[in-house]
DNA sequence: CGGCCTCGAGTTCC
DNA sequence: CTCGAGGCCG
């Protein structure tokens, strides 16, 4: 090939490929396209097929695995992996550095270093003169199992450190890292394994553990394993002082440390990192279950020591379990207010993440099977996103099971038939007058649409069952004497309701609008036929192509806007709203608001100390402002107060203005 | 047609 | 909050 020797050509094409690895799987900042990446692999490939004297073990070829050995050797650390104490409450760090500041005995300032305390698999690297020789799992801390082969296969492993010119190696290193999966891989695995007909993976961690100590090392490479470096065993000819520094280190030379890492000057700032990275944790993309605090300084890690291999100088800093595992007793299924069917889990009661989780949605039989939920299962349940718990699927193995879950074919409460729309996931009681929808419409127009002061789903259940309820014009026509003889309710509740009741006919237009259950048609899209309309009268008359002229009406919304006041059911309905008095004009005040803040939108994260959330959106649409729910690129500013979520993090990635409660206020005054 | 961006709908707990 | 799907733009 072009005249170079193969000798030459193949070094050369080898720190190629190193180099794109290192870009791609280190610093995830590729510079190559996956094709050319190939062209070389393959370049490469070819060249030691043919010069097989010119193999050698450090070659990125030797990353796609080789057939199975027979077993694992025992492999001894150089240097005793520990393990870490344990804290879960901010008053056990406050005694840990109260404990360092006496044993260090002097003034000298003692800095903390805070990291990711990532859930996967520790390992342990050795390199000699730069060149990665052989790794092994921390087993019991002092002898580990020899996974070499696999290790070679994780592109984020460099099998050389990156040496500056002429810079050189240590003669010897052990790095410690953790090998870890990241959650979409681990998605992808459950896939594979389900299709394959094969039991999931419970979880993050045991994959990783799993995927390492495959005796075939081609199954180990298949799998997306990566790693993050933390620190440093043995070694001969490296002179660091901080730990800090040993991060910076082993960064410049090629290793993947994790970009979570933080240096703190006091105790306090690592309590508070304690807690802003429990809120972060869910945007990660791979699975942490607290941080680890070091003391920085080596010298002051060397006075303190370790008690039973344990450093007095480091602490494993633990959140409360976002997941936990449980019983499902039951699957039931309830009819929501547009007629679908939403299966939910009955749970014996466990606590996640410091509440007390005793049902679940399963959102859709796809999704229960996929997952391969059953009755009786032992599940693990998760809170996603902080807050909505979730079935993950069973944990096994499994014990005697339960049938697979099927939809019931016919409607719980009314017994029509249940469909399955083409194309939909959802199955849906096709049934107009099925209880269920009255019942959800009445409880959506109460609580979502009108926003009823001292009326709630309670009461609409309650007066349903008396059969005092039907359809919301029942409800403008109830009287205090009918609520008092009801259990429960004294006078005073009941003249609440009812004055609720009535005030509520002055609500605007649009919630109206909203509340009449209309398929597409919430809260927005209210709004928006409200201001082009003008009028209940206008928007039943006009034809579907009128009704799809309005900005943001496809085809599919307008037909079943016109198809709702084809029906005279519905016209009857809107006929008697009427006449009780409700508006079904479009007033003044609802009118969009010209303002100097006109055209531009807003997004709300974080709790700002002197305005409520919803103060701080009135504040803005009084000036003519849209606020919406989801940062994107046209999100003009990001308002973020305290404790903000994931639209902080998502307006930083897309370089949307941020600006805090200050900027909140400068805004106003222009 | 693909890729955003929005909206609708269902949901949990205290 | 998240998922799914409609609407719109390039």
């Amino acid at each position: 090939m072009n005249g170079i020797p193969a000798d030459e050509r193949v070094r050369e094409l080898r720190e190629l490929i190193e180099q794109h690895n290192h870009r791609y799987y280190v610093l995830d900042d590729p510079e190559l396209s996956d094709a050319e990446y190939d062209r070389l692999f393959d370049e490469l490939r070819a060249l030691e097929e043919a010069h097989p004297e010119l193999t050698s073990a450090d070659s990125p070829t030797q990353r796609v695995g080789a057939a199975p050995s027979e077993r694992f050797r025992k492999l001894r650390h150089l240097q005793t992996m520990g393990s870490l104490e344990k804290a879960t409450r901010s008053e056990e760090l406050l005694k840990w550095a109260e404990d360092v500041r006496r044993r260090l005995d002097s003034e000298e300032p003692v800095a903390f270093v805070t990291e990711p305390k990532i859930d996967g698999s520790a390992i342990s690297l050795v390199y000699e003169n730069g060149s990665f020789v052989r790794g092994a799992t921390r087993g019991d801390g002092e002898e580990g199992e020899d996974v070499s082969r696999n290790l070679r296969t994780i592109r984020s492993i460099p099998l050389a450190m990156r040496l500056a010119p002429g810079e050189e190696p240590p003669a010897l290193l052990e790095v410690r890292g953790e090998i870890y999966l990241p959650l979409a891989g681990f998605g992808r695995l459950n896939e594979q394994l389900a299709a394959e007909g094969r039991k999931p993976s419970p979880n993050p961690r045991n994959a990783a553990a799993g995927s390492l100590r495959q005796l075939d090392s081609r199954i180990t490479a298949a799998r997306p394993l990566a790693i993050w470096v933390y620190g440093i065993g043995a070694s001969e000819g490296l002179a660091l002082e901080t730990h800090w520094q040993a991060l910076a280190w082993l960064r410049e030379h090629g290793f993947r440390t994790n970009p979570g890492a933080e240096r703190h000057e006091s105790i306090e700032s690592v309590i508070r990192a304690c807690q802003e990275w429990e809120r972060r944790r869910a945007e990660l993309g791979y699975e942490i279950d607290g941080l680890v605090a070091k003391v920085d300084s080596y010298a002051q890690q060397a006075i303190l020591g370790a008690l039973h291999q344990r450093p007095r100088w480091a602490r494993a800093f633990k959140w409360a379990p976002s997941t936990a595992q449980t019983t499902l007793r039951e699957i039931h299924v309830r009819v929501g207010r547009t007629g679908a069917l939403n299966p939910w889990a009955e749970l014996e009661p466990v606590e996640v993440g410091g509440v007390t989780i005793s049902t679940a949605t399963l959102h859709n039989e796809e999704d229960i099977n996929r997952k391969d939920i059953r009755e009786g299962d032992t599940v693990i349940v998760q809170r996603a996103g902080d807050v909505i718990p979730q079935v993950v699927g069973p944990v096994l193995p499994y014990p005697a099971r339960s049938e697979p879950f099927r939809m019931p074919a016919r409607c719980p409460l009314c017994g029509a038939e249940i469909v399955r729309p083409e194309g939909e996931a959802m199955h849906r009681c096709p049934n107009r007058a099925c209880p269920s929808r009255g019942l959800e419409t009445l409880i959506h127009w109460v609580q979502a649409a009108m926003d009823i002061e001292g009326v709630g789903e309670k009461f609409v259940r309650k007066l349903w069952a008396a059969e005092l309820l039907r359809s919301m014009p029942d409800l403008y026509r109830l009287r205090a004497e009918q609520l008092t003889e009801l259990e429960g309710y004294g006078e005073i509740s009941a003249r609440n309701a009812i004055e609720g009741i009535e005030q509520s006919k002055q609500q605007p237009f649009f919630r109206v609008l909203f509340g009449l259950n209309i398929p597409y048609v919430g809260f927005v899209t209210a709004q928006a036929l409200a201001y082009h309309f003008g009028s209940i009268e206008r928007l039943a008359a006009v034809s579907q192509e009128e009704i799809q002229a309005v900005e943001g009406i496809g085809p599919v919304v307008a037909e079943a806007v016109a198809e709702w006041f084809a029906d005279d059911e519905n016209t009857q309905l809107v006929a008697e709203l009427e006449g009780l008095g409700l508006r079904l004009e479009l007033g003044e005040e609802e009118r969009p608001i010209e303002g100097s803040l006109s055209g531009r939108v807003y997004v709300i994260t974080g709790t700002l100390v002197r305005y409520s959330r919803a103060q701080v959106q009135a504040a803005l649409e009084q000036l003519g402002a849209k606020v919406t729910d989801a940062v994107s690129a046209k999100t003009t500013a990001v308002i973020a107060g305290e404790s903000p979520g994931s639209k902080l993090e998502r307006a930083r990635r897309l370089g949307v203005t941020i600006l805090d409660e200050q900027g909140f206020e400068q805004l106003l005054l222009g």
